[in-house]
DNA sequence: ACTTTCTTGTGAAGATTTTCACAAGCGGCT
DNA sequence: AGCCGCTTGTGAAAATCTTCACAAGAAAGT
């Protein structure tokens, strides 16, 4: 969002028109940012250049993530094509696949490697994050192995709760129960 | 979670059972479910066979969504294979893009159309959901042609928030910002 | 220097969500 | 029939989150 106000010549933003972009209220954006620090200018609002770096910071975007894909299919294709991964600072080591006829291919100037390998590659290119772009059947298999290998966080696209410890974040992406809440919402303005 | 549950041949399940699997609490569970109705037995659980039929018309999966993907590139794609789709009850009726390049390829059974026929097709087609695979910069666009069309809900992949009524619910899948999500919680656990 | 106009940061109030804790109900066993 | 071991459904309490409302500070104009 602050990239856009730039892209629009904002050099300073109000806690009302953050709140206006983001389809929430001015008093919340000014609460959540305060929890962090005070860096807004009374009468003025923030400045979008502060503002962007500290948020930087503040989400650990100033360094160089380093993520290992596990799966190569169509999901996993779709991530690892997408421009914003590489210019957000998300650098795919690695990519890795349980099926033969997969293994081998060339991903841009990635090959990809059999699934057994992915913990000592974990290890060896000292990954990071791991994405799960596998079948459900496998990913809570593929997440312990990951969470031995050293990895500190999980992007799971499989429609599964994994079970890892509790000091490791897991982020799920579920595209069906997107679908599902959409239903939801739907059906129940239908009947209330 | 039922499904699973299912194949390990459960007929009952309980509120504890389901926390630990959700990784949540029994409370909260019950307090969830007794929102919709009664449907647990004291002493036994919950029927796995019942709950999953109340839990499908609660979601209004008890009917076919008709779904129109905007957007043929890799997410798109990966989108439309996705075998979970079809077998949730959801029915990709129409796929629209703007590449002359890919207008008129075959899809398995559909055919990708122009862009321009968007609103039309949600009309006669009574499309009730569409899929935002578009760029950020055409994404507000092609979300306001939808709702002006007839579509009541939005899954957006789009890396912005898009503005339309506040009758119409809209989920957002933004693929950076969960990376971002564990980048924080990892951070976060070191400085804290 | 003073006034006006904005906008932040934040205690306090209000609203919502989660947890607690237990009466009530079910099934099986004796 | 009576008891015991479970588990739900739910008021009440606790915790958390959001909104309100305003003092304090910043700039710009007079």
């Amino acid at each position: 969002m602050l990239e856009l106000i730039q892209d629009d010549g904002g050099v300073t933003v109000s806690s009302e028109q953050l709140a206006r972009r983001g389809h929430t209220t001015a008093a919340q954006v000014r609460k959540d940012l305060s929890h962090f620090g005070s860096f807004g200018k009374r009468g003025l609002g923030y400045s979008v250049d502060e503002l962007k770096d500290r948020l930087r910071i503040i989400l650990g975007l100033d360094r160089v993530w380093r993520v290992i894909l596990v799966g190569a299919g169509r999901i996993g294709s779709a991530l690892f094509e997408y421009p914003d991964f590489k210019k957000r600072g998300y650098d795919c080591v690695a990519v890795v696949d349980s099926d033969p006829a997969k293994i081998g291919q060339k991903w841009g100037e990635r090959v990809i490697r059999p699934a057994e390998e992915l913990e000592s590659l974990i290890k060896e290119l000292h990954a990071t994050l791991v994405i799960l772009a596998v079948p459900a059947s496998v990913a809570q298999l593929v997440a312990e192995c990951s969470v031995n290998a050293g990895v500190r966080g999980i992007l799971n696209f499989a429609p599964v709760q994994i079970q890892v410890p509790e000091d490791i974040p897991v982020e799920n992406v579920n595209l069906v129960m997107e679908l599902e809440a959409l239903s939801f919402q739907i059906t129940r303005a239908l009947t209330t």
